[in-house]
DNA sequence: TTTTACTATGCAAACGGTTGCATTCTGTAT
DNA sequence: ATACAGAATGCAACCGTTTGCATAGTAAAA
């Protein structure tokens, strides 16, 4: 059997309100009482009971993490153990653990939330991804319950908290990057367009061309898993136009090696004959062939800030909704774009 | 206020009891008092609290999760969430969801698992990883608290349920392989030599130049960090040897990463001047440049296997411990290991 | 010595479920 | 009509904490 509050009440010859408020370090406890309590609880090996405590007080030290449906998928994308990694840090610091539930569909998400909220499983949750019309954010927003978004959400994102990268700017960016090492046959390809970071990098990735006064083209932007096979195929499908382009700005590290590498197998040189941006600087751009020039977007910040106004939330020291974070980005420049070619160099000034 | 059991009663008109039978499904109740409790509880919006729940019933249906400690380095190796899909996968398929705490020291990990245990948070615990000495193993043990390991435990290995690849068979195929293609000068890389994995794999790597009647030289086996920079670092070493070697066992791909790309910029050509293997077939071993041969060893499946053991044991439908699960493996060769070398052709059958 | 004003501790009622046992309500056998 | 078995439901204790309020204890003031 567990030993109880109670146990160590006896031992202490305490009553357990008084062991519970030792354990609060209540002020209210005298400093003998505490310390004889303190070696009580010590001799017998007590730990208190979670759920117990939950229940009488209605917090969990805990934060529930829902990811994207499919985690299973998801997981794959280095971009989330280390979103992770900034998330744990920071929960740890502050003494809260993670809770996870995974779901392959969209329902189930949305049930494992309503269970963790509901439940008062967990003090509050950070979604991970960004959708459009996404049901588990409107539930959060529905009940109130603290929560905070990595990414951008839709609809009144003024109302909502969340931390993101500001893509839009960092799509323009690379953009102009490749403009001005002289590429002119720009194209895009982006993950799911149901997701806010795309839409966000694809839009910055058009500004760019408009601003350089070069035509968007349907035809130059494509759309695909967020996993190297997407990239793959998406690669093909810009390399049918007729005009095939010479740079192609990818929404993600992962497709980005799905596209280096079907580049490679077709015989095409990178950057020589494509060069190739994409976003995110996780962990092995740095190794891929050649290296991938990438948005450092600093992953780990995204987690730790987020979990950071989560807390905030959950301790009532914020207002309940819409701050908003941005972290900053910077572009890594490694050999996939390429340098500038001097034969344009001229007209790009 | 949160809606409970004695809400539900109230509206359906019964007692909190019967609801509560109602939930677990009991056929002591009536079909049509079921039917009106669930149309309550449905019309309410009820979901059960779960610390009350887990408070009366002693249990909770989570899983707690041990990293190493530093998780927050460890997550970066890709083998984590691998491992992680993996226990996700088959804890979602079973109603199980999953805790986690990570601590930096290692006195942090083992006290948020004490805490998890005692404070009855997790129905059990898998450890990540296997480390000589391990505290929190031993206190596993001590407590009987339902846990399995991934990776071969120390100490009394056959009173724990463990899974595992069978890294010694591994370490001694792969050796084999490139003695087989030629090589004669083989070193290895290993990561701490605390952990079994390595231990394994160099035994293996061992065994494999024994059998083939070369000596085992320590200036040819080297450790480091299970990250690139290890890599890099103890490859490094490596060519400071009179006759540096022609082949090397990388025991883990993130280390084999930063291996080759000392090598390229060292200006040596892998596989020609040096062939490199290695170990756990991550995602991005078949990008990298040039694209890894790796020993596939099926991680999902090791943490797959590690939650069904762990739910067996919860459910009392298993031996408590004891259990030894192996999940096979097997060679994927790419490009950095090479091609039989057409002039050893002759000596290496 | 009695009153006053604290300080230190204890009592008991929550928190929201589960479950052994008691009770009520059926319908059937006597 | 009476007794009785069995099904359906309710009662109340318990799981291990927290916390508002009451009480006991102590020292200073009257």
């Amino acid at each position: 059997m567990q030993i109880t509050i109670k146990d160590v009440a006896k031992h202490a010859n305490v009553a357990p309100s008084t062991v519970s408020r030792v354990i609060a370090n209540s002020p209210r406890i005298s400093q003998k009482t505490k310390e004889r309590v303190r070696s009580s609880m010590e001799e017998l090996g007590y730990h208190p009971n979670i759920h117990a405590r939950s229940l009488a007080n209605r917090s969990t030290q805990s934060i529930g993490l829902v990811m994207p449906s499919a985690a299973t998928k998801t997981l794959q994308n280095p971009f989330f153990p280390e979103v992770l990694r900034g998330i744990s840090t920071k929960a740890h610091q502050n003494g809260y653990s993670l809770y996870m539930t995974t779901g392959v569909t969209e329902e189930e998400v949305l049930s494992g939330v309503i269970e963790m909220v509901q439940g008062r499983r967990v003090d509050g949750v950070i979604v991970l991804y960004s959708r459009e019309d996404d049901q588990v954010v409107q539930y959060l927003r529905q009940t109130k319950f603290p929560f905070v978004v990595v990414g951008k959400p839709f609809g009144d994102a003024s109302a909502i908290t969340y931390v993101d990268t500001d893509n839009y700017l960092a799509g323009r960016e690379v953009t102009k990057h490749l403009y001005n090492l002289g590429h002119r046959r720009i194209a895009f390809i982006g993950g799911s367009d149901k997701l806010a970071v795309t839409q966000d990098r694809r839009n910055g990735y058009a500004t760019a061309l408009m601003e350089a006064g070069i035509p968007v083209s349907e035809d130059y932007i494509a759309r695909a898993e967020f996993m190297t096979k997407g990239g793959a195929k998406a690669v093909r499908e810009l390399l049918q136009n007729e005009e095939p382009p010479t740079a192609v700005v990818v929404s993600d590290d992962m497709m980005a090696l799905g596209v280096i590498s079907t580049l490679s197998e077709m015989g095409l040189k990178i950057p020589d004959d494509v060069a190739v941006v994409s976003f995110n600087n996780v962990y092995i751009a740095e190794h891929s062939n050649p290296p991938l020039t990438s948005v450092e977007i600093n992953i780990f910040g995204l987690g730790f800030e987020a979990t950071n106004c989560l807390i905030e939330q959950i301790s009532d020291s914020a207002p309940p909704y819409g701050k908003r974070v941005i972290v900053p980005h910077y572009l890594v420049v490694r050999q996939s774009c390429g340098q500038k070619k001097s034969a344009q160099a001229t007209d790009s000034n």
